[in-house]
RNA sequence: GCCCCGAUAGCUCAGCUGGAUAGAGCAACGGACUUCUAAUCCGUAGGUCGUAGGUUCGAAUCCUACUCGGGGUGCCA
């Protein structure tokens, strides 16, 4: 269900894509260009540098098509009347070609610049975008992206949260991607350290008690890794407040009891992770088996989402073991770290907290293992930038990590330059009393649960409206249209902003969703399906002149040519939210025009074919931009 | 205590880095299906952009203070 006609058709005359120049394309960058040059001729004091034009697109209609709104600030800086100037730099300005002639009934309000686009140069850009690359100017020589997605930790199972780093993550990986740079995805799966050999050792204990663990699930284990937490965590304070409060005396010995075995159990925890970590046989043994049992599920769930993360982006923390005492050994060497109160701490200007990377006992904390990840991130896997996907709350950790990896020199790429490390962090899943969702202790809420909901409510939709369509196609089709209202829900907000977790809103199909979005592609779909059945010549729409005299195709031909430099402006800012809106937008002013302007009924034939031309690349630049969010889309729902 | 983040319609959220009358979706109300898929479209109604100052031609956007909410803060990850 889940097809590419979109690369499956073949472009032969446009597909120098490299050396075109993307100023064709969106007009706002022609325009640029020729505002640039007016205002250099308008006011040569001002250095070319310097000069910005301040482009955008108008947003009522009576005010043209763009505007530019440069007079003002370049006004205030020389002290010159803003209209005046305006007037000065339209005198200058050669928008021939592109847009109206710009006159003094341009000028507008404080000194607004309105300009009205030619409709044969909106046709022409549209014809310039009409190619594989839909206008996206691919670099030369493209940097290297290093993506930390996913992240999640052994034997236990991923739940609301989870969804974020994945989905928002491997979005931001494909935006870069789709920019033409060359990415490399890397899951920090906690995969080693205490609560791990917690579970080991548990494990050895319940084989060793001669019960046969060979069907052992991960919601077993997630159960497990809970009982073994709540096991070694003593509850010294409850005992000082009775102490302090003058308790009852039998609570006290009780408590003392607990802590008693709760420091036992996490001495045998203790010595579990040492015989891990030097390799002992068992120990291994049962870690790889709750390794794989953790991944095998993971993976899977993430191919379910349609993210490009596979195993051989897996890259644990327990990977870094043996780089941790050389990097820190070398950290010492150059006096970048130093002993304070028998911790090993690296102090970085800016930054009050220490970066702490050697505890008292010896043992390394997840800051050692993270300055390891952008070593190797950075010298190893080449990376220019590398972005971590993760939660707001590890913002200090970051910045320490950053500033600590600056510091030792370990973001030099190998051409010298600095990294430019990333902290793409969102915000929490809250649940409805407005706290993170993992903390509401027996709700079990966990990623594959909502998956499966979304699929039993779209399932209920696809029925209802597709009655005679055979199962399977219906299990596909709830299957895409579940996961692309999951996804939507959670890219097409600010990815910093928290969120309290609603299924109703998570899980709608109406309005700004992710299944509106899928339904635009299907409407576009079925009219060439329908063309099909009709018999009408379709081989010539590849080159149909595009005409614009209704509105509602004006209004989706200026959606499409901003295509080019959305995905820039979204991947930049590793933001697939106004990647979101955009599409929303786009889709929006396709049902508009669907709602106008018949296609196939339309007898001229030469309007029905720059309409068919008009939904073909339409329905490129939807799936395309999806593809982009992750999102696959369907022939028919 | 200190630091970071957030606050926009009844609800959920956008707002392109300072522009013209602050936009969507849901919910409400009124229209549009014998028509290329109505999971749609068109319209009505809904706002002191947390509060108070400041910066300037112009502020939801920038600066300051405060209020509320969330998070973090030297040996967990």
């Amino acid at each position: 269900m889940m097809d590419d006609w979109t690369n499956d058709r073949t472009y032969t005359w446009l597909m120098s894509t490299n050396t075109q120049n993307q100023t064709t394309i969106d007009p706002a960058a022609t325009l640029d260009t020729r505002f640039k040059e007016a205002i250099h001729a308008a006011v040569p004091d001002l250095p070319q540098s310097q000069i910005q034009t301040h482009i955008t697109a108008s947003r009522q209609p009576k005010f043209g098509d763009f505007q530019s709104n440069c007079a003002m600030p370049i006004a205030k800086r020389f002290k010159m009347q803003p209209r005046e100037l305006a007037a000065k730099i339209i005198e200058h300005l050669d928008v021939s070609g592109v847009a109206e002639p710009i006159t003094d009934a341009n000028i507008a309000g404080p000194g607004f610049i309105n300009v009205t686009l030619l409709p044969d140069a909106i046709s022409e850009s549209l014809g310039a975008m009409d190619n594989k690359q839909l206008g996206i100017v691919v670099p030369d020589s493209p940097p290297t992206v290093v993506v930390d997605v996913c992240g999640v930790n052994l034997a236990k199972q991923m739940h609301v949260g989870h969804l974020r780093s994945t989905v928002i993550g491997d979005a931001i990986a494909r935006l870069y991607e789709r920019m033409g740079y060359k990415v490399i995805r890397q899951s920090h799966v906690g995969d080693w350290g205490l609560p791990i050999a917690m579970v080991v050792e548990q494990l050895i204990t319940i084989e060793d008690a001669g019960e046969d663990l060979s069907s052992l699930t991960l919601s077993e284990l997630n159960s497990m890794y809970k009982k073994v937490q709540a096991a070694c965590k003593a509850e010294t304070k409850a005992l000082e407040l009775i102490q302090r409060v003058g308790g009852h005396a039998k609570a006290e010995i009780e408590l003392n009891e607990r802590i008693a075995d709760a420091n036992a159990s996490l001495e045998k925890a203790k010595s579990r992770l040492v015989a891990l970590q030097s390799g002992d046989e068992r120990s291994v043994q049962v870690w790889q088996r709750i390794y794989d049992i953790t991944m095998n599920a993971c993976l899977s769930t993430c191919k379910r989402l349609h993210t490009k993360i596979t195993d051989e982006h897996s890259a644990g923390e327990s990977t870094y073991r043996d780089e941790l005492a050389p990097l820190v050994q070398d950290l010492i060497d150059r006096k970048i770290a130093i002993e304070d109160e028998g911790a090993l701490v690296v102090q970085c200007d800016g930054i009050k907290e220490p970066t702490i990377i050697r505890k008292r006992d010896g043992g390394f904390l997840y800051a050692t293992t993270d300055l390891a990840a952008i070593k190797r991130r950075v010298s190893k896997l080449g990376g220019d930038i590398v972005v971590y996907c993760v939660d707001s709350r590890q913002s200090l950790h970051f910045k320490q990590v950053f500033a600590a990896a600056h510091k030792a020199g370990y973001d030099k790429t190998q051409a010298g330059n600095d990294a430019t490390l990333v902290h793409a962090m969102f915000g929490t899943v809250l649940g409805d009393d407005n706290k993170p969702l993992k903390s509401r202790s027996g709700e079990n809420l966990n990623l594959t649960d909502l998956l499966d909901e979304a699929v039993a409510r779209a399932s209920a939709t696809v029925a209802e409206k597709n009655p005679d369509m055979s199962e399977s196609d219906r299990a596909d089709i709830s299957e895409a249209v579940a996961m692309a209202a999951v996804k939507y829900a959670d890219l097409s907000t600010e990815r910093i902003k928290d969120y309290v977790m609603n299924f109703d809103r998570m899980l709608a199909f109406e309005g700004d969703t992710g299944p509106y979005l899928l339904y635009a592609v299907v409407r576009i779909r079925s009219i060439f399906r329908k063309a099909n059945e009709l018999n009408i010549d379709l081989s010539n729409i590849e080159s149909a002149p595009f005409n614009l005299n209704e509105p509602s195709e004006k209004a989706l031909a200026l959606m499409l040519l901003r295509y080019p430099s959305l995905i820039k402006n979204a991947g930049q800012s590793c933001e697939p939210n106004r990647l979101c809106s955009f599409v929303y937008d786009l889709a929006s002013a396709y049902s508009a025009f669907f709602d106008k302007c018949p296609v196939l009924k339309n007898n001229d034939e030469q309007v029905r074919a720059s309409r068919l031309r008009l939904c073909d690349l339409t329905g490129r630049v939807l799936t395309d931009a999806l593809d982009t969010l992750g999102i696959p889309t369907v022939e028919r729902m």
